[in-house]
DNA sequence: TATATTTATGGAAGCGCTTCCATCTGTTCA
DNA sequence: TGAACAGATGGAAGCGCTTCCATAAATATA
């Protein structure tokens, strides 16, 4: 039916080991014989058969992603950096898209199956600690995005930093009374970010007040939703009065945002006269918002990841390695900082 | 090194046909030895070889979607279809994220190899025509996605009658004189949803008149961005004087309406109290901005992208098939139109 | 000239499955 | 009682490659 090797062999009167070896670029074939292997594979319209290649070499170069799809344009801006470096290296990407941790955990099963893929790329949520050892044994490289576990390669993003970041940059403006919006505390994100909040403002003399950070855990992603966001906007704005009400407020992400400025213009609030608002992602609508927020190098990260993906194929030991990307802030109109024209996105 | 059915029939005291029965679910294998075989499985924590599998059965279970980054929030709704469906049929996705057309071009070649794919979705782009020779000859199935081939299975969306609608939507708010801002006539959907305005204007007795559909091809994607938008909306208004100035705009798509949106704004003209506004595409910042538009059913369109490419590989014979899909009219406030709260999305 | 060394080549073995065919056992029916 | 058949099973062949080993040819070395 399809062409083989043999079939290639016996039209260029050569052995089926030749002819591999002139598919594959091996040295030790003379000049003559790799012309006339090259014709022949031309003339018949060749293919190699993957799976055959697969099983003889023992290997897939394909690895797989497990990625949440909730977490939208983060989505697509990583997976544009992991697809470009894997085009780069040859490698096939098998695109997991999950809606829950079940789902991530079927896909996790699946990518063990010997001869499936040559990696495992897993972001945005807890590796269940039931799979390390799995990963371990079968030595099966994996590395964590926007996660982090002690045991794998991992990349994730500062929070604590960027928050403490973002949280100056309102006290820079002149802001005292400072709220937070944030998500539930039970995600490692919203802790963080929320500890960031604390030490700047007491670094700057401040002290950090409880009842100045608002919560809500309705909807979905525990919270990072923009129903949640608004809510709690509402909340703050309802008992917003007095001498020392609140001017500005970090909010723990862009969707709680946008939903929160959903809240205060419904509320007569306008921003950022009345209120000065920073949050955190830089997420496509962002921008449109004119949002001041804390950009996370999305497509940078999906880059490293396939680099540290390969990185540790080719060597296999070696001590896990923890990179963290710093999010820089990005000045837009909903603080309220002057900003020259040019540097408005 | 690892467990191969040779393990599993020396353990379980049968034969390597027997093992491969009970793993395969065959039904000429007694309860007994099933349950004898299924338990050395589990005590050897036995997984099975996807590429020997692959080589053997001559089946892969994975198809490939070549789909454009750039289109960004339908990538994600279409793909989130396709990914849910190839998981209840369980087959692997691999992703072919790409940025132009040789990108595309590479991996419809790459997916041809043999063993690779059992089947292939391309998405929003044109089929280069040296391909359709080749995927009849090797009989892999192809689906095209928001495009379309009479050789192939198709899906795409009316546009011609969803730009009717929206028209005939402007038309029934009063308005009379309609401008329209289209990008490049080279792709088939600017001259399918200029037609569709054509067709409304003229089912109302209005003349169609050239000079007022404005079109700019600046910046990427024939037009189809928000620089275009801007563009063609400040053309519009720098001219829109007089007794028979335009009251209303249908626009190509949402991400132009986005660029005209800031060009209004800029100019000082309202929206929708000056200008009504009504675009195509319902891309999630549509909703944010408010935009009235025409909302492609992105999430049904993959799920029958893939139902249509495993019914092809059921039956490769037979006509190919075209689903197109009538776009609904989403009233948002661009368009001016009174709506029932609870209709706000 | 004889020997060692390098370069090029052929093809068997092996990767881990599926599937087909042959065989064996037991059951059914006249 | 024996023929006919269905149900289970073992294992060889085959999927299309890569790779290793043996060998032949060409070249270098003594």
């Amino acid at each position: 039916m399809s062409v083989t090797i043999y079939d290639l062999a016996r039209e260029a009167g050569v052995g089926i080991g030749t002819v591999s070896r002139c598919l594959n670029n091996h040295p030790s074939v003379s000049v003559e014989t790799r012309a006339k292997v090259l014709e022949v594979v031309k003339r018949l319209s060749y293919q190699p058969h993957a799976s055959a290649q697969r099983l003889a070499s023992k290997k897939t170069n394909t690895i797989s992603a497990i990625i949440p799809f909730f977490t939208n344009y983060f989505f697509i801006q990583v997976l544009q950096g992991v697809q470009d470096k894997a085009a780069e290296f040859g490698f096939d990407l098998i695109l997991y898209g999950v809606n829950n941790t079940s789902q991530a955990e079927y896909y996790l099963r699946r990518s063990l199956h010997r001869g499936h893929v040559d990696g495992v790329m897993f972001f945005s949520m807890k590796l269940p600690e039931s799979y390390v050892a799995k990963f371990q044994q079968i030595r099966l490289p994996l590395v964590l995005v926007d996660a982090y576990h002690p045991e794998f390669d991992s990349i994730s993003v500062k929070n604590l930093e960027g928050a403490t970041m973002a949280t100056r940059h309102l006290l820079k403006l002149g802001h005292t009374n400072i709220a937070m919006i944030n998500a539930s505390l039970a995600t490692e994100p919203a802790r963080d970010r929320m500890e960031g909040y604390r030490i700047a403002l007491e670094e700057a003399g401040i002290p950090f007040r409880n009842d100045r950070v608002f919560i809500s855990e309705i909807g979905k992603q525990d919270g990072f939703n923009r129903e949640a966001g608004r809510a709690s906007m509402e909340e703050l704005l309802g008992k917003n009065t007095g001498r020392d009400r609140v001017t500005a407020v970090f909010i723990a992400s862009d969707v709680q945002a946008m939903g929160a400025l959903e809240g205060a213009a419904e509320l007569g609030v306008r921003v950022p006269d009345d209120l000065a608002i920073v949050s955190f992602d830089d997420i496509e609508l962002a921008q449109h918002a004119q949002l001041t927020t804390m950009r996370q190098p999305m497509y940078e990260m999906g880059v490293l990841a396939l680099e540290k993906l390969f990185a540790r194929m080719k060597n296999p030991d070696g001590a896990p390695s923890l990179t963290t990307f710093l999010p820089s802030l990005i000045i837009r109109r909903s603080c309220g900082a002057r900003i020259p024209t040019e540097q408005l996105v």
